[in-house]
RNA sequence: GCCGGCGUAGCUCAGUUGGCAGAGCAGCCGCCUUGUAAGCGGCAGGUCGGCGGUUCGACCCCGCCCGCCGGCUCCA
């Protein structure tokens, strides 16, 4: 008997019947045997289910087949290593800490963890200890074998009971709790399901067992010494619930040879040097104090930067018809139960007493808002009306959660309020999304994700006000392009919106790859009811708007340390915090250097004056490490003709006359010019 | 908030079994007057995160607190 299979190249293979991938592969080549971890096999029946399943797994007639091997970037091939790596790990600690108990170790971007419940706590000192007892599981190579088991035999198996060896081979009674919660969570699921109880799958390796779907490379020495590093020690809660048990959760991470391995932990050391809390101290932009836990404190470099993010986010607002408002940072308990925040958001909150009367510090724009548009009657004339609040807010956080300007416990909002009749939402829902595009390509973020979130579960509003603010936007989106042109792509998040409204969130994605939910959309008629705002229509009876919330940065704070470690530091020109250094080469030229000085700032350029007496190279050094877009050089020759040396970014671009210098320099700043990046 | 780790000069870090606290950089002063990524010399700088305890004696050992770092949970 035989079977056949087709490989990725169409080509047909005739194999023995019951061959398995390694077969296969063997069947190809010597080599790709010996490389081959896993297959890529979807059934004849049914080719669009690719499965991945072992080196060892049997072949089906008509299967298609692609062989996996660790050389290249497979994706599936770097997945199977951090696996099987974490269960390496897991062997090497139960080896050495006899008793622990083990949960659940999956894989997760470039690494793997797994999570432990050890009878004494360890320390990072122990990683190396584990390390380690790894190498020893990885040169013993101990095979790795895939076992499907009936349920009550796995519970057997991972249960507390007698010791013994079991109908296929394994030792009963290994007493891990965990595991014997995810099988019986396994078989209810199923059960609930209503399909078939399914087998549970194990994978032996030596005296390793572990329930695990696979798929596995097929011994353990396929992982190479070198290519495996743990790299941090944390809790974590069992099954990510609070209320659970606290374990100790291991990380580590794999790759297929050493110098992918040295490649990774270079780019971890590179991102380090991006940290915006590092950049922020390094040019004094902004810093921490204990006297204030999570507030941060903003430089005098620190505001250039704030202040030319939002002289453009002003100047496009007044463009996109917004006016700007100002709302106070405490007031009256009594608003914050009326708008539903005591009741819903109260322990993220600070209070105070003002005249023995209670208050609260906001920790949301939106209801000091209502009451300037409650201060006076509006008409339908009015609306849409575009009120926007640069609003400083303080939230609660819990302190674990602090981390630089990414998480704080006072931010401030580019926050705005959109009240308009249901007509006009459609409308100015639209000019909000284009708003948002355009203002993040102003700032080089052109990777944009777009996420809709629906009706949850617990919400307050009607059905139809429901369907109706969900269907605008969604049309708003469907009919939408992005900026290049292509439809804009979107994905659906049912049952996530505010429990007043559906929302429309925008991530953008920086240079590292990592997302950031800066912009929202809300749409809300829960608010308007609540604080019973009104405007009369043409009709002379009055209505109730709609109103929109709705943010594009986010947090100033939190979009100014993404930008920071975006770019590294090295802003766009027209973000620096010092776009142009003014060098002079001896004291001689400190005259001329202040003359260049003043035409640079006159032109509103961000310009200063490095005269210290130290050597050129030290002041030129210095610059560079500060990061300064421009740094100008004047000496004799210079002065002579009335020209700066320039170096741009670290590159000499000759010498050039003053004005021309502060006209390409103002030029690159007023057209907002992004660098090149790389 | 929870788990683990850490806290010595502005920064980065040394500090032997518990016995007078150190370096480099930064800072200040002086010299040098400079041609594209660190010129030379000197000086100053620390209640060793805080409070208690153990001890003849604590940066070192113990307890509590604060802060920071990495995660978990949460989130702009």
């Amino acid at each position: 008997m035989t079977l056949h299979v087709t490989l990725p190249d169409g080509s047909p293979l005739e194999l023995a019947d019951g061959a398995t991938v390694r077969d296969a592969a063997a069947a190809i080549g010597p080599r790709l045997a010996k490389a081959a971890i896993a297959g890529r096999v979807s059934a004849a029946g049914d080719p669009d289910v690719t499965l991945l399943v072992d080196a060892t797994a049997p072949l089906h007639e008509g299967d298609q087949l692609s062989i996996v091997t660790l050389k290249g970037d497979d994706p599936d091939a770097a997945d199977i290593l951090r696996h099987t790596a974490s269960h390496v790990m897991a062997q090497a600690i139960l080896r050495q800490f006899p008793g622990t108990k083990y949960a659940i170790g999956p894989t997760i971007e470039n690494g793997f963890y797994y999570d432990f419940q050890f009878a004494e706590p360890i320390t990072e000192a122990d990683l190396v200890r584990i390390e380690k007892e790894m190498g020893k599981v990885v040169s013993q190579n101990l095979p790795i074998e895939r076992h499907e088991l009936p349920v009550d035999e796995a519970l057997a198996v991972f249960g507390a009971g007698a010791p013994g060896t079991g109908p296929s081979g394994l030792s009963l009674g290994l007493d891990q709790p965990f595991k014997v919660e995810l099988i019986e969570d396994l078989v209810a699921a199923a059960e609930a399901g209503g399909r078939e109880v399914p087998t549970i799958s194990v994978y032996v390796q030596g005296d390793f067992v572990d329930l695990c779907r696979g798929p596995h490379l097929p011994s353990t020495n396929k992982l190479g010494s070198g290519t495996f590093k743990l790299t941090s020690l944390a809790g974590a809660y069992w099954r990510g619930d609070e209320q659970n048990l606290m374990l100790t959760r291991v990380y580590g991470t794999a790759f297929a040879n050493k110098e992918e391995l040295a490649a990774h932990l270079e780019a971890l050391e590179l991102a380090r040097e991006r940290d915006h809390r590092r950049i922020g101290r390094d040019l004094d932009l902004f810093s921490f104090h204990e006297e204030g836990p999570g507030f941060p404190f903003f430089h005098a470099k620190g505001m250039r930067i704030w202040n030319a993010i939002i002289d453009f986010w002003r100047a496009e607002h007044v463009a996109a018809g917004y006016e700007e408002i100002r709302t106070p940072q405490i007031l009256r308990r009594e608003l914050w139960e009326l708008s539903g925040h005591w009741e819903n958001y109260k322990d993220n909150m600070y209070f105070t007493e003002i005249d023995e009367q209670p208050f609260a510090v906001k920790p949301m724009n939106c209801p000091g808002g209502l009451l300037v548009y409650k201060s006076r009657r509006r008409s339908y004339r009015d609306l849409p009306l575009r009120l926007a609040e640069l609003g400083q807010v303080h939230r609660h956080e819990m302190s674990g959660v602090l981390h630089g300007l990414f998480r704080v416990r006072y931010f401030t909002q580019d926050d705005a309020h959109i009240y308009c009749t249901p007509e006009q939402l459609e409308d100015e829902v639209r000019g909000v999304v284009r708003l948002m595009h355009h203002i993040y390509a102003a700032f080089g973020f052109s990777d944009v994700r777009i996420e809709l979130s629906t009706r949850p579960g617990k919400s307050i509003g009607s059905d139809e006000m429901w369907e109706r603010a969900e269907g605008t936007l969604s049309r708003v989106l469907d009919a939408e392009k992005a900026p290049g042109g292509e439809p804009l792509a979107y994905v659906l998040n049912p049952g996530d919106g505010a429990f007043y409204g559906p929302k429309i969130d925008f991530h953008i994605r920086d240079i590292m790859g990592r997302t950031w939910q800066c912009g929202t959309i809300q749409v809300d008629f829960a608010m308007p009811e609540r604080l019973d705002i009104t405007y009369t229509g043409a009709d002379n009876e009055e209505h109730r708007p709609v109103m929109i919330h709705r943010a594009l940065l986010g947090s100033i704070e939190r979009f100014m340390g993404i930008l920071l470690e975006h770019y590294g530091g090295n802003l766009p020109t027209w973000l620096a915090p010092v776009q142009a250094l003014v060098i002079p080469i001896a004291d001689r030229h400190a005259a001329y250097g202040h003359e260049v000085l003043g035409a640079l700032r006159q032109a509103g350029i961000r310009a200063d004056l490095d005269e210290r007496s130290e050597s050129m190279g030290r002041r030129i050094r210095d610059g560079q490490l500060q990061k300064v877009p421009y740094l100008l050089v004047v000496g004799d020759k210079e002065q002579e003709v009335r020209e700066v040396a320039v170096r741009e970014r670290g590159e000499q671009r000759g010498s050039i006359l003053i004005d021309d210098a502060v006209d390409q320099i103002a030029g690159e700043i007023r057209e907002r010019r992004l660098p090149a990046q790389t």
